[in-house]
RNA sequence: GCGGGUGUGGCGGAAUGGUAGACGCUGCAGACUUAAAAUCUGUUGUCCGUAUGGGCGUGGGGGUUCAAGUCCCCCCACCCGCACCA
């Protein structure tokens, strides 16, 4: 009689055996190759969620099997520990941010621990220590040397309830991303990152990274948005300014029929502001402004400034000038010429206001037709814009020329006649990063008034936060503290304040991946040859793992940063993140009771009449709709390892995953079964490295055979991140062993051998399992640190398969083969099949197709 | 609107152009048990048939092929990102 398996005692004595031996730490050291996984890491809110087990759990199967295959791993974890929360915190507890924080640090520490983590604990980090952020005040003083950072007035989008400043990815449809509220303009002077003067690295960068998922580089490219054209200053009849438009077709130049200009551009109001209707139209451009556009598809509408442009190469053309809705301010100059033939928003514009629409790309149909020119009359019967390749007519000298072509030509002589030039621009912005918050790294600047704004100099460095702070007023407490902000000019020894702004937490998170390399280095914020070890030139963290919604936002800052720290001379590293994997969100099905209210999924569990409460789809866990999974309860019920078995099961790890009881009690009996099946056969088992006998049944080579096909399945399918089919292959080996009865000494012999290789298989998944069964099996060694099995080619082929039977392409039959069987016998066996003669039906055999180990279709009429 | 992705049983999902539905969940039947739980065995796409067997079946429609979930063309639905970017 076996021992029922004692899941909690079991797995806290392997964790306490692993911290005991250190097997995790990581070193330089090492002549065997390095690999460094690093998942996103987390904000101490306090409680670890699902998402992060998902996460990690991700991160230690690789980290453990790459351990076992055979390379210097790195994996280390730290917080993330600035940012809002704290402050509310401390605002709505009393709590000082510091003290919430670190005391959420223990707690998730405890929590990650008892998932088995495969982590270097040693390399811990948390960013609102003063060890931490100080590397980042000095590298901010190296980056505004450099010119990296600047200061400049502008208008921040302003969030009214966080009181704080908003990076333009941080408002979403007009509103703060976290609390909703429209967001305000207000003109303050901020910090900047120059991260456009690395626009063109950071896109060519992407095609290196051949394995990020092609979406998420997508996005970045898309958010970069680098577009070429052509920067054109135009005459305005009747007055003395002028009009600088950008367009990036300037080949199409001669089929401009008007110019546009965005309604809070400067001339909008200079030359059209006394005219009748024009306050209206401005205020119903700006009501059309951010989320209802969207909605009802905004129409194109313009207001006639009554003002024309000169067209630079047709004396004879004057376009009319608008104010349109359509044109944006902050892209390329707010002003732009319309050529209605060739853009669809343009071309809606003129149907609108009846404008010339002249056509001066001819599409390539008609370059090998009979036609020798595109007729007139279909220009006007035109349905819409052509945007397509094609060749240059009814323009002047430009006709002839394909579209690149007569772009360059354009340019050159816009160029020559000094009234334009060739540009290139950007969507992209420079990284705003001052906050005004209390909670982050401290900005190391002293306003003087005579010396203006003067780096702190780095003997003094770090600036610390001051902890006596009071959260009594609303906005910055570091504006308020009595003394904190005096300081005098190091410059000149007066009087001076010192910067009360904060960094963007994004800055934190934009070098990390450095720090884990040396994160006790006191001096640098890491270390040149620790950063060439984890994370050369060329390469990087190997793998890292994170939330697709870090896409753009913390992925892009992080790319630019490396290349600032490089820059600077800091590492020779450019792309941190070699590899990039995505995984999908955690849901769970929502309840509501008959009153609407949600309900936790314990609370529908215990409702005594079930039929009364509504069950919703399976969205993605949240609070508000209470349809979340408190990871603690889960490890303690069914233990770690049924929780990382279950997270790994069923769903592809990049795709959504469904969480339900009855997935995670599967896990839990796959768990109890393993240990069952193998603790129930110890006793017969022979001693450890017995010789392999020379009389093995049939049976016992099929589990063999079962067992060393599964090395090579289940290493695939990791290497793939397809943790999913990984977890089908081993339990697919556990369904053979379990099946086979074991009769003689050598049926034993081979069971052991099938034991240690699933063991060894399941061992990133299961790891306390693992461990346990390993030394039941009479091992003195870790099995952490034993390496992948090896599969022995000779028992990866069976001497006969089942291949199908097709008569006409219709499975008729199956047969037992050789793999490599030839053609005669295949036609045999399948020939003989009755089935297979009863589908041929007496005809002739036409055609014979046998492709060995696959199939055989005989096609028959 | 543009870009990207997804679509396979009751459900999550497998399937280098070659036995569709691996593996699991659920359900059903049975064994064990005084009983329940746990465990074990069988079964579980659908329709016709007592059955050997056969028809249908991977969002829809075409095509290529001896053979298509997979390749090509057209269409539909859903999800994600960007959203008037000149």
């Amino acid at each position: 009689m076996t021992e029922r398996y004692n899941i909690k005692d079991c797995e806290a004595k392997w964790r306490a055996k692993w911290t005991e031996t250190d097997c995790f730490k990581a070193t330089e050291t090492s002549d065997r190759e390095k690999y460094y996984v690093l998942e996103m890491f987390p904000y101490p809110s306090g409680r670890i969620h699902v998402g992060h087990v998902r996460n990690y759990t991700l991160g230690d199967v690789v980290a453990r099997y790459r351990r076992a295959s055979g390379y210097n791993v790195l994996r280390p974890m730290g917080w993330d520990a600035f940012g809002l929360p704290a402050e509310n915190a401390a605002i709505e507890r009393g709590v000082h941010p510091a003290k919430w924080t670190i005391s959420n640090t223990t707690e998730m520490r405890e929590q990650l621990k008892s998932m088995g983590l495969a982590i270097d604990w040693d390399r811990e980090i948390t960013t609102c220590t003063p060890e931490y952020y100080r590397h980042e005040q000095k590298m901010f003083l190296d980056f505004l040397k450099r010119g990296i950072a600047y200061r400049k007035e502008s208008v921040v989008n302003w969030d009214p309830v966080d009181n704080t400043v908003l990076a333009n990815e941080q408002v979403v449809d007009g509103k703060g991303w976290r609390t909703g509220a429209p967001v305000e303009r207000k003109s303050l002077n901020q910090w900047f990152l120059k991260i456009t003067d690395y626009a063109d690295d950071l896109l060519e960068g992407l095609e290196t990274l051949d394995r990020w998922p092609e979406k998420v580089r997508t996005m970045q490219s898309n958010w970069i948005g680098k577009s070429e054209g052509l920067h054109l200053t135009l005459d305005i009849a009747g007055s003395d300014e002028t009009l600088k438009i950008y367009t990036t077709r300037p080949d199409t130049i001669f089929g401009a029929s008007f110019a546009a200009i965005a309604a809070d551009h400067p001339l909008a109001k200079k030359l059209a502001g006394d005219k009748d209707g024009f306050g209206e139209f401005i205020k119903q451009c700006q009501a059309t402004g951010t989320s209802e556009a969207a909605i009802e598809q905004a129409e194109k509408l313009g207001f006639d400034t009554g003002y024309t442009v000169q067209h630079p190469f047709l004396s004879d053309v004057q376009l009319p000038l608008y104010i349109a809705n359509f044109i944006l301010m902050d892209y390329g100059t707010g002003a732009i010429y319309g050529v209605p033939a060739h853009d669809q928003r343009d071309f809606d514009f003129a149907k609108k206001y009846d404008l010339p629409i002249k056509q001066v790309i001819s599409p390539p149909a008609y370059a090998n037709s009979d036609i020798p020119e595109h007729p007139v009359e279909e220009q006007h019967a035109m349905q819409e814009a052509y945007s397509g390749t094609g060749t240059l007519i009814n323009s002047d000298f430009l006709n002839g020329l394909e579209i690149d072509a007569a772009k360059a030509e354009i340019i050159k002589r816009c160029e020559a006649m000094n009234i334009g030039e060739g540009t290139t621009q950007y969507r992209l912005r420079d990284w705003g990063i001052s906050r005004q918050r209390y909670w982050g790294c401290p900005i190391p600047i002293i306003y003087c008034d005579d010396c203006g704004a003067v780096p702190v100099p780095e003997d003094q460095l770090p600036v610390t936060l001051p902890e006596d702070i009071s959260f009594d007023k609303p906005g910055n407490p570091l504006e308020h503290h009595p003394r904190w902000k005096h300081t005098t000019c190091p410059t000149c020894s007066n009087p001076a304040r010192r910067e009360t702004d904060t960094f963007d937490t994004f800055f934190e998170s934009s070098w990390y991946q450095f720090r884990y390399c040396d994160p006790h280095n006191e001096t640098l914020p890491v270390g040149k040859d620790k950063a060439d070890y984890w994370m050369p030139n060329g390469g990087g963290v190997d793998q890292y793992i994170g939330g697709v919604e870090h896409a753009v936002l913390h992925l892009l800052y992080a790319r630019f940063f490396t290349r600032a720290m490089k820059t600077c001379g800091y590492v020779n590293c450019e792309e941190p993140f070699k590899g990039l994997f995505t995984q999908g969100m955690v849901t769970h099905e929502t309840y509501q009771d008959a009153n609407g209210k949600w309900l936790f999924p314990s609370e529908y569990e215990q409702l005594s009449d079930q039929s009364s409460a509504k069950v919703g789809p399976s969205i993605k866990m949240s609070k508000s709709k209470k349809n979340v999974i408190d990871p603690e309860d889960i490890l303690g019920t069914y233990g770690a390892d049924a929780a990382r078995l279950f997270i790994l099961s069923d769903s592809p790890p990049e795709r959504d995953l469904e969480w339900t009881e009855s997935g995670i009690e599967g896990a839990w009996k796959f768990v109890n079964k393993l240990h069952r099946m193998i603790t129930q056969h110890i006793e017969s088992l022979p001693p450890i490295n017995a010789p392999e006998p020379s009389d093995l049944s049939a049976g016992a080579k099929d589990i063999r055979s079962a067992a060393h096909k599964a090395i090579i399945g289940v290493a695939k399918s990791i290497d793939d991140f397809a943790m999913n089919k990984a977890v089908a292959q081993i339990r697919e080996l556990s369904n053979t062993i379990s099946s086979f009865s074991p009769q003689t000494e050598s049926d034993h012999w081979a069971l052991r051998q099938s034991f240690e290789i699933l063991i060894k298989i399941f061992n990133p998944v299961m790891p306390h399992l693992a461990e346990e069964l390993w030394s039941q099996l009479g091992h003195e060694t870790l099995l952490t640190n034993e390496p992948w099995p090896v599969a022995d080619e000779s028992l990866l082929t069976t001497d006969t398969i089942t291949i199908g039977v097709q008569v006409n392409g219709k499975m008729r039959a199956k047969i037992d083969i050789a793999p490599d069987a030839n053609e005669d016998t295949a036609r045999a066996a399948a020939l003989e099949q009755e089935n297979v003669v009863r589908a041929i039906d007496g005809k002739a055999i036409r055609k014979f197709i046998y492709v060995p180990g696959k199939i055989v279709n005989v096609v028959a009429g």
